[in-house]
DNA sequence: ATGTCATATTGACAAACGTCGATACATCGA
DNA sequence: TCGATGTATCGACGTTTGTCAATATGACAT
């Protein structure tokens, strides 16, 4: 039976010991897989990259669904994936959800890959 | 019907416009994704600091099944995987199947995050 | 030629994933 | 208070993924 237990600090924050630096633990490698496991759907990618270039480098589930052609509930989800990762943050404002891009996790798992 | 093509060049080869450097088209995003798909799980990611770890920075698969604690096949099984994404490379010699990082997809790869 | 050894492929299976429609939740304006 | 609106959650589904045992392939030594 697995229990997933909800994780005091995200993932790309507490990243990363590099891939090439010498052997990994399991659970270093865990914390990695599970970055870019986030950064592994065609989906995800384009979000992040829409939400970037979006006014403010923000942009809401509404100003999402019709540029990656996606139901919002699935938009919604990927939206979740990418905030558990640590990749984007989401600040409520008034009856919309906006999503940043957290440069520095970007910078974390960059640094796995290039020491 | 899904149908697989054999891909002329290796993904991390072709790769990478930046995600943070303006929307990307769905082909820049699908091979974004598909290299790090192949960095999104944990055994790859051990896979390959094994190797890069390794005297001369090369394993063959007997090297690596038992660190990894899982079978011939799966092992060879990741392995495919991580060359198709162009991450390592692969050297028969003699009735070995030799593997080494490609540190220059890993570079590619950094540079889609942090550009 | 034959046997042995390292690796790859096949077939099968459970688990995880991406997606949607339906619905619940939250927030604002009237 | 009520309806409208943006978002999240739920339940379901087909597909993909990770894994193994069994088997095939390829290379060397005898």
């Amino acid at each position: 039976m697995m229990i997933a237990l909800p994780l005091l600090t995200t993932d790309a924050a507490a990243c990363c010991s590099p891939v090439t630096g010498g052997v990994l633990t399991s659970d270093e490698a865990e914390r990695i897989a599970h970055t870019f496991k986030a950064l592994g759907d065609p989906t995800r990618v384009r979000l992040l990259s829409l939400i970037a270039a979006s006014q403010g480098g923000e942009a809401c589930i509404c100003d999402l669904t019709e540029p990656v052609g996606l139901s919002q509930p699935t938009v919604s989800h990927h939206m979740k994936l990418l905030v558990d990762a640590g990749l984007a943050m989401r600040e409520q404002r008034g009856r919309w959800a906006y999503y940043r891009v957290v440069d520095d996790a970007l910078d974390r798992a960059a640094q796995a890959l290039r020491p």
